[in-house]
DNA sequence: GTCAACATCAACGCTGGAGTTGATTTTGGT
DNA sequence: ACCAAAATCAACTCCAGCGTTGATGTTGAC
């Protein structure tokens, strides 16, 4: 419920006052349960960011080679922003850059753990420049940016409750242009 | 160089006295130039904008295959992220849907104009399901979308003065992912 | 029925940041 | 040298939004 208001008008843009109405109560009563706004924003998160960076582990060191893997990773990825929608795309809109200073060791956690997942992503890349499985005329580092931002910017427009795709057939299809590629 | 500090703290993180500071002023010395914070935040973008959008209007009514076009318009967008930097991050950046409501009327503009630019893309990738140059596994907005994303999410790591690689280099390497894939 | 723990909320303090005012200094034209 | 326009800045006002407190319900165990 406080993820959905997070979610629309951002942390900064988000009051406690919001957050109460959208819960039919008082700010107040608000503060008999968590310490303050950050709090109630770390607890929301706090879960489901270490899920994604496990399931994205996990795939780097199943079985597969490098294309299936990078399919499975955006796949997964999108299915995970829908899963636990709007947590994941609460924290991703959030521009760690930009954060107050108070919020700071928070923000050095968390862009830490994108840091890690970004890495785990380029690893899978660079296993297939190894083995010949994907193109290296561009470094593994830029196409797996290309391949986040591509999945961190459905945040702006996907929302599983009303799109008229599935994550998964985001996935597929955003895997399908990154691997395949979109000509005919 | 206002433009720098909105880039680096957003809209919402960035007071006059971080602007004026910049400025090597006083926070009063700004206001005898601008009328507020919104004026002067947009007066930074609106130039910029409309440049963007005829690019890619150019483009679409230009010469050249649908991939070829696709290409030209990844390019393109990258060199004026580049030329224009930090202009358009500063607006990219901000979420539109999450703007206060004083700032409504702005906020619609400028989501007209990214709606347009998007319409643009769809149109082009849209000839090119016709001319059967451009895979039709998906539809062209989710095509675009996934685009757009690659390309929008630049704003988080892509500094022009700082980067390893030019504008057009990432614009072409994610033209290459778009168009042929990764595949080897 | 009573009491303690749990929960709610009106009313407050406080701070940061937008915008203003008026007195003062700087600049440039004659 | 003089004056008017341009520019600067100290010192305000005002308000939104965070966080607190204490008084007032509400509930469930015995």
């Amino acid at each position: 419920m406080a993820a959905s208001v997070f979610k629309e008008r951002g942390f900064r843009g988000t009051t406690l006052n919001h957050i109460a109405d959208a819960l039919g109560t008082d700010r107040a009563t608000l503060y008999y349960y968590v310490g303050s706004k950050e709090d109630l924003f770390q607890e929301i998160v706090r879960e489901a960011v270490g899920v994604n960076l496990a399931t994205a582990i996990s795939i780097r060191d199943g079985e597969g080679t490098a294309p299936e893997k990078v399919r499975q990773l955006i796949v997964s990825v999108m299915a995970s922003y829908a899963e636990f929608y709007p947590v994941l795309y609460v924290l991703i809109q959030e521009n760690l850059d930009h954060v107050a200073p108070e919020r700071d060791t928070w923000a050095q956690e968390m862009k830490q753990v994108n840091h890690d997942f970004t890495d785990v992503l380029i690893e899978i890349i660079e296993a297939g420049h190894q083995d010949g499985t994907l193109s290296s005329a561009a470094p593994a580092w830029l196409q797996s940016y290309g391949i986040m931002g591509m999945v961190g910017w459905t945040n702006r427009w996907f929302d599983p409750n009303k799109a008229p795709v599935s994550a998964e057939e985001i996935g597929s299809t955003f895997a399908d242009m990154v691997l395949g590629g979109l000509l005919a």
